[in-house]
DNA sequence: AATGAATGAGGATTCATTCAT
DNA sequence: CATGAATGAATCCTCATTCAT
């Protein structure tokens, strides 16, 4: 008899490079992005997709259950390694924006609904929240968190942030996502917001020239 | 032969008709609306449609137009009407989110890249931003809005806001964004943070329970 | 304002034309014919065999359906035109074997199961056995139909009987169904058996002869 | 390396498993089973299904030989065990009924055209013909089997007959089955046919209450 | 100018068959 | 030899778009 493992861990590695893979090429190309063109991206046919994930629903879920996953582990990274409660919860609400998540809300938004309401992404949310709670609550007590800010505030403007503006050039929507990011983290200060340091304001004329330059980031579906 | 109005009456009217349904149904639906979908709640035939709109691009293009139309008869309106600069930009931020413009973003995130690089969208956001410029500037001399923060920095926000999470159900989505909307408001300010006026958080425990509670707002697509 | 009848007189005659077509294309290359296989015999777009039959079940449906209202109308004829009960039966039976029918159980057992249960086709079966039991009770009258066969047997005998033997030449298939057809016919009849008139028998040698002789009349799947 | 002979047991005893697996999962699903499902119930993996049968077809070749095998068996066992012709002819007829080889023909019907053209089921016909010639020559000289009824005929009908109504409730469809023979049988003896007994006959309404009554007995493929 | 049927290219999914373990 | 994961061609079905009425 083998090892349980040896075959497995083949399989397991191509399952990881699907999930991936996928979120890769959703938040390049958007929910509608083709089956097809993630097994192609993936370097597998596309049965072995659907071996891993019996339809698009399944693979969304995975990539879901996935992100939930990373900012989970991020939001425990940060409560362990910073001894001020609001650097943890201004690094979670800054790493999120890294995580490429991109897609979290866009693919969920607009495909996967029944996805959202699944039990296994249910109980990640409640975990998020449990350790948001911990952090948000640390931080009413040091005294630099507003009281009237919960643990929902944050999740629900980090979620309506790291999606970016899909639309523009890579670098504009980066760019404008952590300065909005910067902005509802001083609105979530107790004191008249230290935060940011004081870069130079995005200007009309800026945005207006850097829309103008570039063309889009993204081919559309 | 009837008089030229005549007939054009009827297909302004159309036309209207059908702008105006394609937003409230890509809104429900998502991006991946279907054009019968479209032409069936309008109650016109898919021929009809397709008269008054070459292509999907077309489509998307004019529900795009339209939109930015109103954020910037919003802009104005607020401008003539708010003594304050604040109160016309905190206005005009929370009148966006109002306008029932979900699908601005994700619709152009998901199949309109290069329709939001057409000239007419170009220059209508110039001229949204030329008007935000003036209140922000407005502002800043006032003293309520920080220096740092820009007209581009208020499209963005406005941008990443408005679109909601769709998979929530809808009251609680609106509640979130109102409540982001608010915290960069906030964020926004020069003073401390006399807004919002406390209310009470939205803690882990309120999002889950509301989240247990309700399905999600929207039929997938 | 259009006839009503119009658009849809041609619409009418595509799906007459699609219902036929896919009756033939079933007989012949059996019941997993490919959709595409169908829409290209009838010269239509899969589009539009899709627009009058939403899936394979409903062109199935629709295929089983047509095939009863032949045997209905096969029934009632006979039953009128003749003048003894017995002729009308037997003429209903061997009538049935030349509607080309192969299909008529072959498809519904391969896939079809519960389109088989559909209330039309439960109704159209009602509705021929009605006819049938007609026939049977005037025939028994006669004395010409034993009594222990009711409409059912002949219902029974029919339906598994005009299927045919599709590896067969299609010759030899036809021979072999109406030569136990005659038997059947032989096996229901009160009196010794004046049916078949004596030709001669199919030998074992005449059927390996022509079973080695001849190729398989139809193509495979 | 081990002796030969055990590998070959194994082996063997795999063979034949799949064979009859495979008989069963054909005349349940129909001839449209899937290799994978065939596999499953056999409990064996999909390599192990092909190392003994090189395709599809193969596989269809070993069932009918198989079934082949099974009805000249039995109509050597009748042959030898009744003293009248007759009576092993109508054993031979009832017992293929029995030999749940439904799928005999089905399965050639649909898939195996060029499976039943192979030398190997020639020559079982053949085989098989001859016995059934000896039986059916014994039954004229005898007298009970009328002089236009050949082996032909014979094997004609059993194959029609024994595929039985899929779509119908297992029982209806065994029933049908077994008084459509029994009215072949009687078609082909010489004298006024004393077989069946009375039983009552299948009437219609008998027949419309029991397929209103139970669903079919076979999921669809 | 409106209608809705027809078209067919394209995407999701399945499954016979191969191959690495 | 057995296993079950990988493959990709083939199939079902959808939907943007065209066109006859």
């Amino acid at each position: 008899m083998r090892a349980p493992g040896d075959l497995r861990a083949d399989a397991r590695r191509n399952r990881e490079l699907i999930i991936q893979t996928a979120r890769t090429v959703f938040a390049e190309q958007g929910p509608s992005a083709t089956m097809d063109e993630i097994a192609r991206h993936a370097q597998v046919g596309a049965g072995t997709l659907y071996r891993h994930f019996p339809d698009r629903d399944a693979l969304f879920h995975a990539v879901l259950t996935d992100a939930l996953e990373r900012m989970i582990a991020l939001a425990e990274t940060t409560r362990k390694q910073e001894g001020l409660a609001w650097d943890a919860l201004s690094r979670f609400v800054e790493g999120c924006a890294g995580l490429r998540l991109d897609l979290l809300i866009s693919v969920a938004g607009s495909q996967a609904t029944q996805v959202a309401t699944t039990p296994e992404i249910g109980e990640g949310r409640a975990r998020l929240l449990k350790i948001l709670d911990q952090i948000v609550s640390a931080a009413h007590d040091e005294g630099t968190l507003r009281h009237d800010v919960g643990a929902g505030d944050v999740m629900g403007a980090v979620s309506l942030l790291i999606r970016g503006l899909p639309t523009l050039p890579t670098d504009l929507s980066a760019e404008l996502k952590n300065r909005a990011l910067r902005l509802v983290l001083a609105g979530m200060r107790t004191d008249p917001a230290p935060i940011p340091p004081p870069v130079p304001a995005m200007t009309a004329n800026d945005l207006i020239r850097r829309l103008s330059t570039t063309g889009p980031a993204k081919p559309a579906t």
